[in-house]
DNA sequence: TGTACATCAGTGAACGCGCGTTCACTGATGTAC
DNA sequence: TGTACATCAGTGAACGCGCGTTCACTGATGTAC
């Protein structure tokens, strides 16, 4: 049981850095901030993490893990294109309503300012685009394309993905009527370009 | 003289930020580090900023600034569009090697943690978006396509070009060979499905 | 051209404050017998 | 079941340090006559 409790600490660490990663990046972000949201001394801070960017590291994990799994449901999906289109931007609105904190973070930090960071989310995105290649790859048509290309392609989704994802969080937090709605339909119509693009590649190429 | 003294160390200060930027992120950047690095009085720093937010919006003008003038000479290119692409990836990568520095910043502020530096990167952005969406409209491609849908496509375009912008300056600092020409040539035939999704989308509407 | 005065970019001392980190500690939980 | 001991998550005092900001100042540059 004290393992547990260790884990409840170590968990109130992350939720409250989290929250207070909503104004400010990770690298201006002190330990003391933390465990005084917390309500622990800041010692005890370091029963857990070494320092800001080991926590920042484990807010990785677990901000791009729940997203991973909700993907991986829509690409097992075998709807037609417009109907798989509209199932992923709608997963990506809601993941935004749930989890928003983790968006604004990954978003952030992305190019932030702390290295460990920064290579763990581009870790992780490229073990993401790597996922979507495969799923595409299953699919008819893809038929005839090299892996590099699929590959290209599965980059150029998840980056739109991400994009989307931060801007719907932008537009929630304006608090301008229908900004939200303007960035989904929007990101509905990229996603058909491209998805068009994508269905008329090898007759180009 | 003396307005013309100002205006330098006023530079300098500029510069010597930029500088700092390079490997953290403005919210963690500190007034007296930016004075040490340029020879000059902690105090001397309000001469010219009321703070490092206010820097910050100054550098986000001297960044797009640059970018601004180079796009806009493509844009009013008349080749075919193979040719355009190649033109386009390749001033990416010279203004990556011609301003590292404010790349990088652009990149990582835009979604940083200083309200009114992601601000003005936005608004700076979107008066992008909107030139190249003038420009889409004077090509043939383009006829019968309503604003939206321009406005949709040149949204898509500057964040790619801001994306692969930000990729490729990764590329060259992690120092692994040929990583660079990767992302160049991923983001060409990227350039190119979207614009065969842009030659496809009437008859798909 | 020379003199008297105004301007103002940059100085340097001083301040109070919150930071990260160290250390020896406490006391509840877990383990061995 | 009860007792003695070990473990270790969280404590609280203390430290030296660099921060942002204030203030009265200096002295070179600019202006008026």
């Amino acid at each position: 049981m004290r393992q547990a409790q260790k884990q409840k600490t170590r968990q109130a660490l992350l939720d409250g850095a989290l929250g207070l990663l909503e104004e400010q990046s990770l690298s201006s972000l002190g330990l003391r901030e933390v465990t005084r949201v917390v309500g622990i001394a800041p010692t005890a801070f370091y029963r857990h993490f070494r320092d800001m960017g080991e926590l920042g590291v484990a807010l990785v994990e677990e901000a791009l893990g729940s997203l991973h799994v909700m993907v991986r449901a829509i690409l097992a999906e075998q709807d037609g294109a417009e109907e798989r289109i509209d199932r992923t931007v709608a997963v990506v609105e809601q993941h935004v309503r749930r989890y928003p904190l983790h968006i604004r973070f990954v978003a952030r930090e992305r190019h932030g300012g702390v290295r460990a960071v920064r290579q763990a989310i581009a870790g992780e995105l490229d073990r993401f685009a790597e996922e979507v290649a495969a799923a595409l790859k299953t699919q008819p048509v893809s038929e005839g394309w090299c892996d590099d290309d699929v590959r290209m392609l599965a980059e150029l989704y998840v980056d739109r993905l991400v994009m989307t994802a931060a801007a719907l969080l932008d537009a929630e937090a304006d608090g301008v009527e229908g900004a939200a709605g303007q960035v989904v339909r929007v990101a509905r119509r990229q996603l058909r370009l491209i998805s068009i693009g994508r269905r008329h590649w090898r007759e180009e190429k």
